[in-house]
RNA sequence: GGAUGGGUGCCCGAGUUGGCCAAAGGGAGCGGACUGUAAAUCCGCCGCGUCAUCGCUUCGAAGGUUCGAAUCCUUCCCCAUCCA
């Protein structure tokens, strides 16, 4: 049973605002993160998984929660894992991962940390900069003896065998290896490195790392009170954001929304926001935006349809946050038009193809346009309306279009595509060319 | 290394007396209707193909038997459990 939501009356305004907005799913002491949150800045960590090539909005809720605490003055560390990448987290997953090559986890790492500096200040000389560190750093030089015999004996396979993502791996009889097993050592190392290297004394993540999280907390106590400093830390989680039914947050069929721009057009982001369900937008607006509480709950107190201003208020503000203000009203714009009924759809994206006379199935499935996946799909999905022209359902799959002189064509492809296209004469047909660029 | 049970389409999961299997069923997804760019519901689609009672490629891999194989044989790879 997941824990009650917690009744705790914050005195810190960094907790409070924590619980107030819903980033808050247990903790390690809430009164002593309370405490310490009042007694001064707190450096506090999050990781991230640089296996993808950009964040998603998965992560975007971690990069929110921290740039509450940021905002109160505390200091962030964002920890990119490109060392524990190369374990693989088994928390949550039922097998085990692909391993990344190193170079492929280096790639990504320059537009992730891109993405931290959006949400996280880090600027120069102010007190609670925020800190990008990568824990490869610290794990690639490890050495294996040396390792064992400082943190190795403080664990106990009893103990970890009872964590969850681990019990849940061998009570379903799901092969666990090795390797990951070793994750939640790394994990409480990282934890135990940075208390000790940059004095962070709290991390936070997902709910499904607490078993992580704990781990490093008991590894910093039981290391340091050997010493004559004995050192607390504490762990803080957020939920695992699932929409109302019942999935994944941020999971699409088209894949995740990705905050890179280049992987999730600011539009297609904004759309994103604009369709969640109904009985998610009071929820996402306190997570994702930072309108004020009293202007969220106002928003949401409406019937029926009026709850469509609330969405759009959401997409825009989270759209702003990520692309900023230009690109979010830009996405607006479009929105209203291209599914408003508009007519005016000047911000909607354009495509141009010279490809004219083109036939309708090979427009929709055109790389640029990629409506639908295949041809067969397409004819199908045409023949049952599926797509209109300039606001006209056309159920030919071979009726052709001809170079739009005037102004682009405004296609609207199934539910939720969008675009405008330019059609101009083909060029000349490369004459069959098999002449493939010398490679 | 040995024994046993397995590897089917995005996922789960039928199918193994060889043809009626592009492969049941469910889920997810997609499209349509209804709506509010929501949910629920209903209908349709759901390997690919120049648009097809036609073709091509799929049932771990490679061969083989056969008029014909997801279904039989051989070898190999992988996974799980137990044993060493």
């Amino acid at each position: 049973m997941p824990s009650q939501p917690p009744v705790y009356q914050a005195r810190s305004p960094a907790l409070k605002a924590l619980l107030e907005r819903g980033y808050f799913e247990q903790a390690s002491d809430i009164e002593a993160i309370d405490a310490a949150f009042e007694r001064g800045p707190v450096t506090f960590y999050i990781g991230f998984d640089p296996t993808a090539p950009s964040l998603h909005v998965g992560s975007l809720l971690q990069l929110m929660a921290m740039r509450v605490l940021q905002r109160h003055g505390h200091r962030p560390i964002a920890l990119l894992g490109g060392g524990t990448a190369m374990v693989g987290d088994p928390s949550g997953k039922s097998e085990m991962r692909r391993i990344l090559p190193a170079e492929e986890i280096a790639a990504n790492r320059a537009e992730i940390i891109r993405q931290f500096k959006v949400f996280l200040h880090a600027d120069e000389g102010s007190e609670n900069a925020a800190i990008f560190l990568d824990n490869a750093e610290w794990l690639a030089g490890l050495r294996y003896i040396e390792f064992l015999r400082d943190i190795g004996r403080h664990f106990t396979v009893n103990r970890m065998v009872a964590v969850k993502t681990y019990r849940d791996r061998l009570d379903q009889e799901i092969p666990l290896s090795f390797l990951e097993f070793n994750y939640q050592l790394l994990q409480a190392y990282d934890f135990l490195h940075l208390f000790q290297t940059h004095g962070c004394t709290l991390q936070m993540g997902g709910s499904d790392q607490w078993g992580n999280i704990v781990a490093g907390v008991e590894l910093i106590r039981r290391v340091t009170c050997e010493g004559d400093a004995p050192g607390i830390a504490h762990g803080l989680t957020l939920p695992l954001l699932t929409t109302a039914d019942g999935k994944k947050m941020g999971k699409t069929e088209r894949g995740a929304v990705w905050l890179s721009a280049e992987r999730l057009s600011p539009f297609d982001y904004y759309q994103y926001w604009v369709s969640v369900d109904d009985r998610d937008v009071g929820r996402l607006l306190r997570l994702y935006t930072e309108l004020p509480l009293e202007e969220i709950d106002a928003l949401i107190k409406v019937e029926g349809a009026a709850i469509n201003s609330a969405k759009a208020r959401l997409a825009y503000e989270a759209t702003r946050l990520l692309h900023g203000d230009e690109a979010a009203e830009t996405a607006r714009v479009a929105a209203a038009q291209a599914f408003g009924g508009g007519e005016d759809w000047s911000a909607v994206n354009l495509v141009q193809l010279a490809a004219a006379p083109l036939k309708l199935v090979d427009l929709v499935t055109h790389d640029r346009v990629a409506a639908f996946k295949s041809k067969r799909e397409a004819r199908q999905r045409i023949e049952g309306g599926a797509v209109k022209i300039n606001g006209d359902a056309i159920t030919d799959p071979n009726h052709v279009l001809e170079a739009s002189v005037d102004e682009p064509l405004r296609l609207q492809a199934g539910k939720k595509t969008r675009l405008r296209v330019e059609l101009s004469a083909a060029e000349e047909p490369p004459p069959s060319s098999d002449a493939e660029p010398a490679s």
